[in-house]
DNA sequence: TCCGTTTTGTTCTCCCGTTCACAAACTCCT
DNA sequence: AGGAGTTTGTGAACGGGAGAACAAAACGGA
């Protein structure tokens, strides 16, 4: 409102809106495959399971993207949203720890398909190297630091045994790595300027049981 | 909705504060597992990664279980948060969509370890029938609602593609499933009463993403 | 017993995020 | 051209969670 250069994306976006971009992006590129060229935040809003007016103040961190009385151009709110992610680039990843999980991710289409590009699978076990996984060599940990400066990978995802997790993180720290995808258990300690993000299967279900044994309770009364 | 009577369990417990104490659950392990007998505030949370005034917090809503002075008593206080959570029960799971994810969580230690048993593995692929994974024989999809009732199944896991898994979830509500963990894509629409959690791979790597790229812009500067 | 030390449980304040509600802005129809 | 109908963008109220700070409680030593 006050003083907003075109050119300065000085737009300080709140975390839990960063957090529902791509799942606008998502909702939006489905729409447009669907032939829907414009719509609604009401619409928009169902599509991505949230409230409209959240929707709405979300996109308004991003600019003025839309048109009062008509709704949002679809494909280029789409654009916009993934410019404003960093989409719209290509992100060169690196996955260490190729056991069970790390086979799904290697697997997993929904990296490639929105700009993340796995560069390398690497793997501490010998017995894993050359092993083929979703058309990548798996290569030693050790190559980590020349596979980086390579590629210039800045995220790295973790799926190791938790024991090896923070050994990992420390090396990939070490070779330039600032952001981290963590899936093993326990609390990574990085240092400032390194975002860490973790996904942690059991802790998900263990929520999913309290709220089940409350339900149970509720039943017997 | 149903009115919640005054036999509720008294303690309204945050949502924020439920996310958390499996956190604290697995550092209360770890450190019972080390021999560590008692565990100040400090400790506990420095182990979780929290800050001490925030689980102190948190542990408050379970009730009294530290003593002033001295700190918590590691086994009292992981039996306390277990039960609350519900985890000393034993809660069967069914997995549905046995592809690359779904053979890494019917893999994945950390489920049988906290309570959950993987009861039966699920694919609509009759190509996949038969085959043996963790141990368990996959078997067809329609078998959901025998299995639900055999085993009294409350939570199932869908780890589907996007598009089969809307269906997945009405099925399984269908058959009394209340608690769905949702990997598939896209958004779930679900009555009242079930609790959907769902883990979206990629938007955790976009979420990183539009840090990197702020990072990145910021150097140039 | 009494005092100093340690650590919990809790209160208070601040901040972030959600939601409501409405004026501004645009389209369409007459 | 003008009014009716839509829909966005945003100011304001509201609720919940995070962290600082402190009083209460327990222990240990003299």
């Amino acid at each position: 409102m006050t003083a907003r250069t075109s050119t300065e994306s000085a737009r300080d976006i709140p975390e839990a809106t960063v957090a529902r971009l791509p799942v606008y992006l998502r909702a939006l590129t489905t729409l447009s495959e669907a032939g829907t060229g414009t719509c609604s935040s009401e619409a928009l809003a169902a599509a991505a399971g949230v409230n409209s007016a959240k929707l709405r103040k979300d996109l308004s961190y991003l600019g003025s993207y839309g048109t009062r009385g008509v709704g949002y151009d679809v494909d280029y709110l789409r654009y916009q949203i993934a410019r404003e992610i960093g989409v719209t680039q290509d992100w060169p990843v690196v996955i260490v720890g190729i056991g069970n999980l790390g086979h799904a991710l290697a697997n997993y289409s929904g990296f490639r398909s929105r700009g993340f590009r796995t560069v390398a699978l690497l793997d501490a076990d010998p017995a894993r190297h050359g092993e083929m996984v979703a058309g990548i060599q798996v290569r030693p940990f050790v190559d980590l630091e020349s596979i980086v400066a390579e590629h210039g990978v800045a995220i790295g995802v973790i799926a190791t045994p938790a024991v090896a997790a923070q050994a990992v993180a420390d090396r990939m720290v070490a070779c330039g790595i600032t952001s981290i995808l963590n899936f093993a258990a326990g609390v990574l300690s990085v240092p400032a300027g390194v975002d860490v993000r973790k996904v942690d299967l059991s802790v998900e279900l263990q929520v999913l049981a309290y709220h089940e044994q409350r339900k149970a309770q509720g039943e017997l009364a």
